[in-house]
DNA sequence: CGAATTTGACCTGCGC
DNA sequence: GCGCAGGTCAAATTCG
């Protein structure tokens, strides 16, 4: 009897652990997808005028299309790669081992996001033009979202990258294992390249209702399963 | 004691 | 031109 509890909450546990990466992974395209939608109104806004400049991209997240959205022109060819981070939610220390070493240089609390947007600056090298923003994501307090301005014009340490918090405990350790298994899966090593995949997926007309679709699915899924769960204890109590 | 962080002030760009 | 909001500076403070 104790036994069979047991494997039935280990389940669950497994259930609910499945439950925190799909959110999780939504969480990720949510964001990617108000970015290009923000990115597109501009595009929309400038009309004709002038052809856009690919540099030239919103800060993020912006979820009200109602605020002005601040224009930022980076000096690098590429676009600021962001990275998304599952952390422990009360881990306020924004510090993300990525290889680099940052020098915090201010702090600010922007108006869509109570959290507090870090500023940092390489300072591996004095000459570095590199620079990240760190801010914890908006609708879950356990993502940190890096954005990473500049390119480094020095190597990477030897530390390797590993995309955790200072602070992580066994479980968030487990969740991030399983968010990097989600993206081996699919066949990325890591989350840049992740984000460029997810990307992807977005300009595809038909993602997000294949997407609702199958995350539609896995909550009735996973409804079945619970349903299935009370049911056994039900049947064991009896 | 030097390096790193904090934090209020200041600067800059954008929308109205 | 003004006000708002994001980004940066730099003096004060903290930490190793």
């Amino acid at each position: 009897m104790d036994e069979k509890v047991e494997t039935l909450e280990l389940e669950l546990q497994q259930v609910r652990e499945e439950n925190n990466n799909l959110r999780f992974m939504l969480e990720v395209m949510s964001i990617k997808c108000t970015n290009l939608e923000s990115h597109l109104q501009e595009i929309n806004k400038e009309g004709h005028k002038e052809i856009i400049n690919s540099n030239q991209i919103g800060l993020l997240p912006n979820f009200d299309t109602s605020k002005r959205a601040r224009v930022e022109y980076f000096p690098t060819a590429k676009k600021p790669k962001q990275v998304f981070v599952k952390t422990h939610p009360n881990d306020e220390s924004l510090i993300i081992k990525d290889g680099y070493q940052w020098r915090k240089y201010g702090q600010k609390v922007t108006k869509d996001n109570a959290s507090p947007r870090a500023y940092f600056r390489c300072s591996m090298a004095p000459s570095c033009p590199a620079k990240k923003k760190v801010q914890k994501c908006l609708h879950d307090k356990s993502i940190i979202v890096a954005t990473y301005d500049g390119e480094h014009n020095h190597g990477v340490s030897n530390e390797p990258f590993k995309p955790s918090s200072s602070t992580l405990n066994d479980r968030e350790a487990i969740n991030t294992r399983l968010c990097e298994d989600v993206m081996q899966q699919f066949g990325y090593g890591n989350k840049v390249k992740f984000e460029e995949y997810a990307s992807s997926l977005i300009l595809d007309p038909d993602f997000t209702a294949v997407l609702a679709k199958a995350v539609a699915k896995t909550i009735v899924d996973q409804q079945h399963k619970r349903q299935g769960l009370n049911l056994n204890l039900n049947l064991s109590q009896e």
